[in-house]
DNA sequence: GCCAACGTTGGC
DNA sequence: GCCAACGTTGGC
């Protein structure tokens, strides 16, 4: 199983509409290494759900529920996206300037390529994360 | 094929 | 609101 991390601003679309929706599809991506990113995802994969600019927070997890598919929102059909559904809530958000502090981390993606909407995560920064936001994996 | 101009994203 | 990073476009 990998894991990554999806970046979404709060204004457009946020976790507490992800939990709403419970399985929503992940479109819109127009990045070719977020495509190839998302491409690479398979059923299961956990994936971090951030949100960019108002707030910078790792706030929830969510699951890969179907693999890439072409992009809907997209004409020319040359862009996928995946469906994914919430995990839970972060018990306490990761902030940004946490992960910036945080000696180790500073080979995420997130933090080399601030841009790219959907990052890798490696298992052993995935573990550092949860460590840090509390997250408690059930049965 | 190079590079300047421009647009977008996202942190601060 | 500003700016850095980076992707895209278009002239040459």
């Amino acid at each position: 199983m990998a894991f990554w991390l999806i970046k979404s601003e709060p204004d457009a679309f946020s976790w507490d509409e992800q939990v709403a929706n419970d399985v929503e599809p992940w479109t819109g991506v127009r990045n070719h290494q977020a495509k190839k990113n998302l491409a690479a995802m398979a059923v299961g994969d956990r994936a971090f759900f951030y949100h960019s600019n108002v707030q910078r927070a790792i706030v929830g997890v969510v699951e890969v529920v179907r693999a890439a598919y072409p992009d809907p929102t997209a004409e020319t059909g040359a862009w996928v996206c995946v469906d994914v559904k919430a995990v839970g809530p972060m018990p306490t958000p990761v902030t940004l300037a946490q992960i910036k502090a945080e000696p180790g981390l500073e080979e995420l993606a997130l933090v080399r390529q601030s841009r790219l909407s959907v990052c890798p995560v490696s298992a052993e920064h995935w573990q550092e994360l949860c460590q840090m936001g509390g997250w408690v994996e059930q049965g």
